[in-house]
DNA sequence: CAAATATTTCAGTCAAGTCTGAAATATTTG
DNA sequence: CAAATATTTCAGACTTGACTGAAATATTTG
């Protein structure tokens, strides 16, 4: 079974790139092997035996995944224990999250320029240009989103 | 000094959020305090003092935020040490890195379809649905930087 | 060049967060 | 309902990485 251990290694290293996102190391693992393993749903068990993780992070891991609606849980008929898969279309709220902490920041920015009223524009400058940076996203990223959206609709239309 | 009090505090809520952007704490405080500290312009003594670190690791981190170019390192006339300031064009660099993070998961995607050639359409749908979504990116990200390096260009220009 | 001052480096400490494994709880099946 | 099975929870072990402080090194000044 070579196959296995090359998607093991495969979901591992996906694990390390999705850690950029803000995820655990296991769940990003989780995600790397449900992109590819052979069949895409897996129980928990499967899971564990295939990461070589405990019971216990699979399931805490699970769940904070659903919570992101980056996997879904699903029943199996006929079967006792529920099976997870990715959800793709989940990663577009993870774009959200990122929009909101955009905004937050940008808000920062404008509660320190009120501290600095008193300043000189030399001074209130270096804050200026750092909330325009935010500013620029938070107007950019709800229409990069929208963009997104309508391409992968259609994508998905013409298949 | 009650100013100075506030704004500590502002420089550690500010180093909270850049930690989101990848940022060791300490790194995220020193560039929260330079934008809002009186003169823009400090010692390493003075932001140890300011931000009540050790002198090692602003000297750490200073590096590091030098490398990434969020801050710059200048000489101040007829003193001794070097002063530190935020370089608010910096943070088009950490745009850079992220784009790079895109490319390489993108990449990661086409290996993962690679290996799942003998696959149905069926399985391999999720990693093309996730492959589509990181070239996406790839193929926006470059317009979003360079839109934002013309309006923040014009916007300097009609100052 | 010697003294004074500033900066860097690094070994050790500490804190945060992840993972495990076992016990507790919940669910399903006959 | 009892037995079997699955899942969750949680206390403790472990890992990772940041921070300190002191020693080493570099730089500046007279």
């Amino acid at each position: 079974m070579n196959t296995k251990r090359e998607r093991k290694a495969y979901a591992d290293q996906m694990g390390l790139f999705l850690e950029h996102l803000g995820l655990p190391p296991m769940a990003g693992r989780i995600c790397g092997w449900l992109l590819v393993c052979d069949p895409p749903l897996q129980t928990a068990a499967e899971l564990a035996e295939a990461l070589g993780a405990s019971r216990g992070s699979i399931s805490t891991m699970t769940r904070q995944l659903v919570q992101f609606s980056l996997i879904e849980r699903v029943a199996i008929p006929g079967e006792r224990s529920r099976g997870y898969q990715v959800r793709t279309s989940g990663f577009t709220g993870v774009l959200k999250v990122q929009y909101e902490a955009t905004v937050e920041i940008r808000k920062m920015a404008d509660q320190g320029l009120v501290m600095l009223k008193g300043e000189s524009p030399r001074a209130r400058r270096r804050l200026e240009e750092f909330r325009d940076f935010y500013a620029f996203f938070e107007r950019e990223f709800p229409l990069l989103i929208e963009k997104w959206e309508r391409e992968s609709a259609r994508a998905r239309r013409s298949k």
